[in-house]
DNA sequence: CGGTTCATTGATTCGCGTCAATGCAGGTGG
DNA sequence: CCACCTGCATTGACGCGAATCAATGAACCG
């Protein structure tokens, strides 16, 4: 990547796209859900389609936050800093994901592409109105924001309260459920890895040599292998289940 | 408290208690203030009160998500169990606050009274019913679910990246924040402390041990003052803040 | 009073972080 | 084609912060 193209920009330098909510790949599983088909043009007027490149910043963690987005291709990353540049990643985003959480009228949280990414976008005022127009959004919403929830609580007590080793081996089941649902390499159980090892640290509350060697131990006791560093295959999932939950 | 007392009984031992939704204490704050003046009492059909004794188990992890409550008195603390017995404390409510996150169908977390608790309880299908009757309690849970994951991200920082100093200095902040609204003694910063070190330690991911610790290192630094075991006054607000962020 | 529970304090251990070196792939230019 | 970067991952040596183990204190209560 080209140095004047890494972290700097923003949505507001993203590729305005023209798609259709009718058409979307996340139609069933977004809030958009909510919206009867014969409405999705009413849908339509008020969301805005974007491209974003990998390593672009979508928002920023206390800026106003004057929209709400979905993820309709790729993958993001969500993370809170302190003032000495620690890092926490509290969450991945992958197609159908929810994204703009705010505390009262600020974001919560930093979101970066993790590879070209498409979202759509709607004004937070303009989706008030949506959720006052049609109630099942709302209900949508309820059940996402809850989903959301359950699982920011299964990663408190991951942070919390779990060793190095069953960190790893939760992240690695997590990841499976999340992502290659219409890989043809099912079966082998190769996950693709879309970040790097400063993420998973960071996501994990460890450090990349931690994370290294952890993954080094489950190679060796072929729970996983691991073909290059985009990928991880699992080869025990039952045992790296085990693992996770130190049964 | 006496042996048959603690951790068995739920609120299916819960008295039931004679109370409305118009003199409710938190009317305002909770969902119901989407629901307007005029069809309270239509709410209040579907709402059951209850009074729960403290140390009392108000839902389970992973049992049916059959009801949704709120907290109208008192204070409750959620928390995940591993099979080993360790134990993460993910939040502790106040009045005010929603209660019955669920993942799918099923309750993501177990809630225990603090302190004796008084609920007003809504049986979730029916929930939904006024979800679609009623949109502006549609906004109110988004806004109120939003708040809570943005409170979630907060405190997977805290578990990721802080130290204990941090993490002790940021539970009192935090704290503060939540409780003594309406107390006199909001000038001399006493906070009243209704759980006990393991109930902070669970919460902060450290041991009771290093919460003492780091209370007593606290205090010796004139951060804090300890007058007894249920209460800890905040002697300079600001040196506190700066230590939960590392400033 | 003894008994119980909870908090504090001290001594020691250990898992993970820190510091440092090496490996390895991809890109660039001579 | 190969020498030399540069960025990321791996591996090893060592140190530290918090956990563990253990003892003592303090409050409450039958």
């Amino acid at each position: 990547m080209a140095p004047f193209d890494s972290g700097k920009s923003t949505w507001k330098n993203a590729a305005l796209l023209d798609a259709t909510c009718a058409e979307c790949d996340v139609r069933n599983t977004a809030f958009c859900d909510g919206v009867p088909e014969r409405e999705l043009a009413r849908l339509e007027t008020l969301a805005t389609f974007l491209e974003i490149r990998s390593g672009e910043t979508i928002i920023n963690e206390a800026d106003p936050s004057e929209f709400i987005f979905n993820v309709t291709v790729g993958a993001v990353k969500l993370y809170k800093l302190m003032a000495d540049g620690r890092r926490q990643i509290t969450g991945f985003l992958f197609p159908g994901s929810f994204l703009g959480v705010s505390d009262h009228s600020e974001y919560a949280y930093t979101a970066e592409a993790l590879t070209p990414t498409s979202l759509c976008r709607f004004p937070r005022k303009k989706f008030e109105g949506l959720l006052a127009e049609f109630p099942t959004i709302g209900q949508r919403m309820v059940s996402i924001l809850m989903d959301d929830l359950a699982g920011a609580q299964s990663q408190m007590l991951l942070l919390g309260r779990k060793t190095a080793r069953e960190r790893v081996a939760s992240f690695l089941v997590l990841l499976s459920t999340r992502t290659g649902d219409k890989d043809q390499e099912q079966e082998r159980d190769v996950l693709p890895i879309p970040m790097n090892r400063v993420d998973i640290a960071d996501f994990l509350g460890l450090t990349i040599e931690t994370v290294s060697r952890t993954l080094t131990s489950l190679k060796k006791d072929n729970v996983i292998a691991i073909p290059d560093g985009g990928h991880i295959e699992i080869l025990d999932r039952d045992e790296l289940a085990a693992i996770s939950e130190h049964i």
